[in-house]
DNA sequence: TTGACATATTCCGATATAGGAATATATAAA
DNA sequence: TTTATATATTCCTATATCGGAATATGTCAA
């Protein structure tokens, strides 16, 4: 077996910086594809292949006008990764709690030389 | 050019699902190698090669006692992802919104008979 | 030192990429 | 209908995976 299909999930379409890079370019308004080129400066078809991936896990919609293709982000898609973070969250504030502390401990303790 | 390697950030390394049932495993407490391969009910020589890619980009830690090697989620690498994610919190809040208006719309219009 | 246990690494094979180049498809304009 | 423009797809190749099987390494105990 292989490593597993970006088409297959959120998590595996958006491990590629470059799609990140366009659905955050997405998010607040739909762009052509030719938009999203000259902002990116990426080769057409690459745009094109990586708009395939994001649209098969639903991450982006598209909406043809003419000769354009308007693509714009659905941010839903993202959801369950924020969702599963986020379980994480409480674990990295602990964390930085007991550095915060160390320090505080620490400074209390040279300035009692 | 391939895809990039799942050593190169928390992104990559987290496409794989097992690896991210590793990590919420290891999020409470650490746990051992044996530990996990049997919660898991996975091949150990697989345990201790998802655990070498996690341990690459920083999202687990290890300590040795004995014979047994120790490792615990370390959260603040998953922080980044988390960030990014959230970022797109707001548009799916807004069209939850636009969902729920014109449901709202559509029942008023149906009592309107 | 030898044996037992815990974990890591290596070798294998099938598979899916990403980018580049070339080309195909679709729509509008002349 | 031909031409131009916008976008998508196909073909190519190098590369990195994942799981399984076998084996290596490391540590403790007798």
């Amino acid at each position: 077996m292989a490593r597993a299909a970006t088409t297959s999930d959120a998590f595996n379409a958006v491990a590629e910086p470059r799609r990140r890079e366009i659905l955050t370019y997405l998010a607040l308004t739909e762009r052509s594809v030719g938009d999203i080129v000259t902002r990116l400066g990426v080769e057409q078809p690459s745009v094109s292949k990586h708009l395939r991936v994001l649209r098969n896990v639903g991450l982006v919609r598209v909406r043809r006008h003419g000769k354009n293709m308007f693509y714009r982000t659905n941010a839903e898609a993202i959801r369950p990764m924020h969702e599963w973070t986020k379980t994480f969250e409480r674990f990295w504030s602990h964390q930085l709690l007991r550095i915060k502390e160390r320090a505080e401990q620490k400074a209390a303790d040279a300035s009692n030389h």
